[in-house]
DNA sequence: AGAGTTATCTCAAACGTTTGAGGAAGGATT
DNA sequence: AATCCTTCCTCAAACGTTTGAGATAACTCT
């Protein structure tokens, strides 16, 4: 196999100076006068040579690094299928810009710092993070910032907490979507399963996107269709209060996959699946349901990929970057394994 | 917030060279004969400053990158949790050693070569791959270790097939282990959802497995009760057979998680679900189904990690790591969300 | 007191790039 | 025939390391 060559065997094979070669192959030939005839033969023989530039060279002489400095915090056990697809995203977009990635990927929010403190030690070009826990941490992101260092977020809750653009699925827009599918079914007296915490939360935006829904359809909102999960880890009290009502809703637009995995249940064990139900993620599991649910397919893949694309261009001022989200029915009559 | 030292910025703190200071860090200062003080001194000093060696450049130095080039060929639409984990073992490993990942993740074969030449570009350290598909690949792998790289594979199916470590699960291991639960349950009459391609394959491993348990036990085998499954694809033809069975096995091994969902779903429409199911994988669907069945966990994350430990520690021979899996009971009466 | 030791540290090149500054050769202008 | 452009290319330093080969001084012999 040819071997890879370096600017310095290019040089000699055409007993040029070494600048000459590397000016031509960064297109600066012209710049310094370099005739025609030459450019010519060098880019000919660079690539007949297998040249191919060292970017760890390149990087320590031009400042930089090439590396992307990437920290996942992921709740334990769980959403692996839905945090691949970020990865995925963040990944592929990496490799198209011939970027390195430094991946922190755990369970213990305590890692978050490590990761920060970690990437500025490596003198990483960006950071991409999705962690958001507590003041220590937001406090030296910002201050990375502050020193140049090019930061994107991901789902950031709270506009404006870091001082950088932020990516995010349409949480809003999603739920409407999912809501106005309900209506469009003919539902009149649609339910929401609802998470809502502080206002920036996403499972109160999802409830914004339901109300919206409502609203544009002249449908009336009202209070009672809307039953608070207290705790996101249990959703079950909440499935439990609307599969007891005496009368039913029509439809329930669930804030999540989850929730509306656990409605489902409950409706069932007590024989009273007539109603709709769509949720909201797109995870995978719910393929494998007996019934599987419509849903809404949050955009993690792109959201990687959007994350990437504005860090590179170096956009850095504090920014939402809504990504649309689109429904899916999971109506197939096959599973794909 | 204290800027990144460089060797020379101690080095100009403590008008010493920057090669006294590079000794010293490198645990080198006795070979030269550098005072105890001095190393005292510069050891104090680098931490007190801050100073973290650029990897990159003593990466050029050395003749090395620091680069490990990850290629993931990964079915279409799936699969995505059971991958997560393997991706999560591997990067979480590389972190600890310091090293950068260039990672290659796509479902298209053909990309597996680019990823390859990519590699080879980027002057990688080292190469993780799972692809094996066709022999245009397999030779270009070979090529590279013979020039020197190191290569570990993931999930080989063929040994030999590459020259270099390979790193999987034990099948034949966990297919033992899964029966053995079945045949502790008191089982005796026990049958297999196999896939039993060539004699290589993990599903034929699996059947190994099965039937040397049933050897174990001293229960009688029958091919009879092993029914094959033509299309991976598609199990439902095999399941469909054990569920119109006039008389039903007491027990079903299944190669894997999703023929044994096919199984459990054919089952339970002929209104037959009395009979014990046990799976192969550990994928996380089965934690949401309505009746979660054991299964074996496949153990991705720690076949990450081994490829990663293998791959460092400069072992190159041609080699096969088997990996044990474990069962999992899935009988939690809550769903981690 | 000159030579040999020992203890302690420095020099300089190299890895593969990029880039500001300069340089040689030839022709045109005075 | 000296000066001045052009045209086309080279020099050398720098990025932050590592490392083989000195260097400098002080100390110890005989």
């Amino acid at each position: 196999m040819k071997p890879v060559a370096t600017l310095k065997d290019v040089a000699m094979e055409l007993k040029l100076s070494v600048s000459a070669v590397s000016r031509v192959l960064n297109d600066k030939g012209k710049d310094i006068g370099l005739s025609d005839a030459t450019i010519k033969k060098v880019l000919k023989t660079a690539r007949g040579m297998g040249y191919k530039p060292h970017s760890q060279a390149r990087a320590l002489r031009m400042g930089r690094t090439n590396i992307v400095g990437v920290c996942l915090i992921l709740p334990p056990n769980s959403l692996s299928d839905f945090n691949f697809r970020l990865l995925s995203g963040i990944s592929r977009t990496l490799v198209e810009h011939s970027k390195l990635m430094l991946l922190y990927e755990t369970e213990k929010p305590e890692e978050a710092m490590k990761a920060m403190k970690h990437f500025r030690e490596s003198r990483v070009d960006g950071i991409i993070t999705t962690h958001r826990m507590n003041d220590e941490y937001i406090n030296y992101v910002n201050n990375l910032i502050d020193e140049g260092m090019n930061v994107v977020t991901i789902d950031t809750p709270l506009p404006g907490i870091f001082k950088c653009p932020n990516v995010a699925g349409d949480n809003e827009r999603g739920a409407f979507l999912a809501t106005e599918y309900l209506i469009k079914k003919g539902h009149k007296k649609i339910a929401h399963l609802a998470h809502r915490t502080d206002r920036s939360s996403s499972g109160y935006k999802r409830f914004l996107g339901y109300r919206k829904a409502l609203g544009s359809y002249k449908l009336p909102y009202s209070e009672k269709l809307v039953f608070d999960i207290e705790n996101i880890k249990n959703p079950y009290p909440a499935a439990e209060k609307i599969s007891s009502l005496s009368e039913l809703p029509e439809a329930v637009f669930a804030w999540n996959d989850t929730s509306a995995f656990t409605l489902q249940r409950a409706l069932q064990k007590k024989s009273r699946l007539e109603i709709d139900i769509i949720g909201f993620d797109d995870r995978e599991f719910v393929r494998f349901l007996e019934k599987p649910f419509p849903t809404v397919h949050y955009p993690r893949f792109e959201m990687g990929k959007r994350a990437v694309d504005v860090l590179l261009s170096g956009e850095n001022r504090k920014k939402d970057l809504l990504i649309t989200p689109h429904l899916v029915m999971n109506d197939d009559d096959e599973i794909k394994f």
